[in-house]
DNA sequence: CTTGACTCTGGACTATAGTCCACAGGCTAT
DNA sequence: ATAGCCTGTGGACTATAGTCCAGAGTCAAG
């Protein structure tokens, strides 16, 4: 039998063991069986499965989401244009993000310019005045 | 005396009795004194102090954060150096996470274009295929 | 005096993604 | 047989920023 431990899997992984179970516990990544002594066995698959979970943590997904595309990619009338459309979702998602952080830098760049800095006293802080202002939230 | 209560510092803040409280045990926002009952009363200071918060909330600083930087607002010995330093970094940090995400959208953009979609089946989802790559994490 | 609104406290619970712990049992090599 | 790993379980704990709840006390108006 090519199955192999959990503490493998972790190693192939690179992942902490802890975390292998933790995945099992969120329904992502579930041992192919148990030896009569309860340890858990896991098939090669499972390594893919894993790399799979870890590589699109990279991209931004969160593992609720993973668990839907590995479930859409098991599922035998999924088509392509599920996971395209998920991943174009999340492309969305994180150009939102990124254009709230860039509003809200550029704010902070704007307030900060204007702020003599240095051993100016606190009076002419215009960044702590920016923020005490009373403008709509 | 013009103390308030605190559901009226609340409702002037916009936010959330219990957030109020929660600022408190955080040390950001503390009641100028108790009613012999033990019912907290707030300055008219306190509407600013709040608002201080929520307004740099909206900048992306943290609790911590902001309690630093009221901690400066009040030290005798602040300079308006300390304060745009910090201010400064935040940008950095912004500016950071802003290209970690372009990186990210730019990476899952290049996946999905090359993915034919549609009904096609998963086997030629270049997507799925990429998330089983074996490459460096 | 009673009703309704307000406030008090401490603690539990939310989401996310794990990590760490104790205590127990299993497995392998010497 | 015994040392020294490996694995099992359940539960606690991390960080962040709150929200919600129960049970009790307070306060003002009718």
């Amino acid at each position: 039998m090519s199955s192999i431990a959990i503490g493998q899997l972790a190693k192939a992984g690179n992942v902490n063991i802890d975390t292998v179970r933790y995945y099992e516990r969120k329904n992502l990544l579930m041992p192919e069986a148990r030896t009569p002594s309860g340890y858990r066995r896991y098939s090669g698959d499972s390594i893919r499965r894993l790399r799979f979970i870890r590589k699109a943590q990279g991209l931004g997904f969160s593992l609720k989401e993973i668990g839907n595309m590995l479930d859409m990619s098991s599922a035998h009338d999924a088509e392509c244009g599920n996971i395209k459309q998920y991943a174009e979702k999340k492309i969305d998602d994180i150009q939102v993000r990124i254009s709230d952080l860039q509003r809200i830098r550029d704010g902070l760049r704007q307030i900060a310019a204007s702020c003599p800095g240095g051993d100016s006293p606190l009076e002419n802080c215009t960044i702590l005045e920016h923020f005490y202002k009373n403008e709509a939230q």
